[in-house]
DNA sequence: ACGAGAACCTGTTTGC
DNA sequence: TGCAAACAGGTTCTCG
């Protein structure tokens, strides 16, 4: 599910319900996460204050008082609801950790295909290791930038596509952001990693950002799984140009929309969005409008 | 060392 | 209708 901004998302939302305080009782039903949870994991977080929740890439990190980072990723189906103890649904098979705060609010941490992974990491630690230390540069922070993203590709002989879904080369991008930024980027997911520099990896970085921002400001995209913590629908994927939209005109070009004027034959011009398999994963793109 | 592909796991959608 | 295959927002391991 979750790419950069489905964890801001959760990020946000969880913030009012859990900065600042303290976890009164915590509940582990299911261990075997992608990795596995720490040894008395629900033991450690009880009784912890939580001072402040952060986001590194797809990662949340909850700083406790007692020099630990309680640290989630949602992996593919993995979410977050929050509600008053007591005014949630019975609990599903799929709800692996359950958390319950001095303010009386219940957070539970739910992921069918566990993917996802929590963990607890000394907080002076956290960037070093392993699951962090080979992360690329945050997309929206100010040393992202064109030379930046350049440099990273220069010399790698894979489709570009590929390279930016590496989380070494920038974190937090996922298929649908990388779809979308190439195409407002006028990129074709096809071309040569190395092959990007210079002005067009500057104009691929103004992508990224600008697409991140928007998905953020609506609360992510919900095409399955996610939800803001809340219960409430991301509604980023109303305004996808190319994901998921095989075969639709391209909103850039126009290919593949209906002959305008015609009001009865439904003819449309050839082209609109196409989808091929990259490393096993779909990309949608417009091959005239991304070069 | 790098890149491609498989693997991890479950649920839902698609196609015959 | 029913069953099987394909597919899903991520990451990591193995192999060539």
């Amino acid at each position: 599910m979750p790419e950069l901004p489905e964890v801001e998302t959760v990020r946000l939302g969880l913030l009012g319900v859990l900065a600042g305080k303290r976890i009164a009782r915590a509940e582990a039903y299911r261990p075997d996460l992608r990795v596995a949870l720490p040894e008395n994991f629900a033991a450690r977080l009880q009784g912890r204050r939580i001072l402040g929740l952060e986001r590194r890439a797809k990662y949340l990190l909850a700083r406790l008082d007692d020099g630990w980072t309680w640290v989630v990723h949602l992996g593919m189906s993995g979410r977050m609801t929050t509600g008053r103890i007591g005014a949630l649904p019975p609990i599903d098979i799929h709800d692996h950790v359950v958390v319950k705060t001095e303010g009386n609010m219940e957070v539970r941490f739910r992921d069918p295909r566990r993917f996802g992974l929590m963990t607890l990491i000394r907080t002076d630690d956290v960037a070093l290791h392993p699951l962090l230390v080979d992360l690329g540069p945050e997309p929206l922070s100010g040393d992202f930038d064109g030379a930046r993203l350049a440099a990273a590709l220069k010399g790698r002989r894979t489709p570009i596509k590929a390279a930016l879904l590496d989380q070494r080369t920038v974190a937090g991008l996922g298929n649908i952001y990388v779809c979308e930024a190439l195409f407002q980027a006028g990129i074709s997911p096809k071309r040569l990693a190395a092959r990007v520099q210079g002005e067009r990896a500057e104009v691929l970085v103004a992508a990224i950002k600008a697409v991140l921002k928007k998905a953020i400001a609506a609360g992510g995209s919900s095409l399955r799984d996610h939800r803001q913590p809340s219960g409430e629908l991301g509604y980023f994927q109303h305004s996808f140009t190319v994901y998921d939209r095989e075969g639709k005109p391209c909103p850039g070009c126009q290919c593949g929309a209906a002959q305008s004027g015609g009001t009865e034959s439904g003819a449309a011009k050839p082209g609109g969005i196409r989808r091929i398999v990259q490393g096993g994963r779909s990309t949608f793109y417009c091959p005239r409008r991304q070069r």
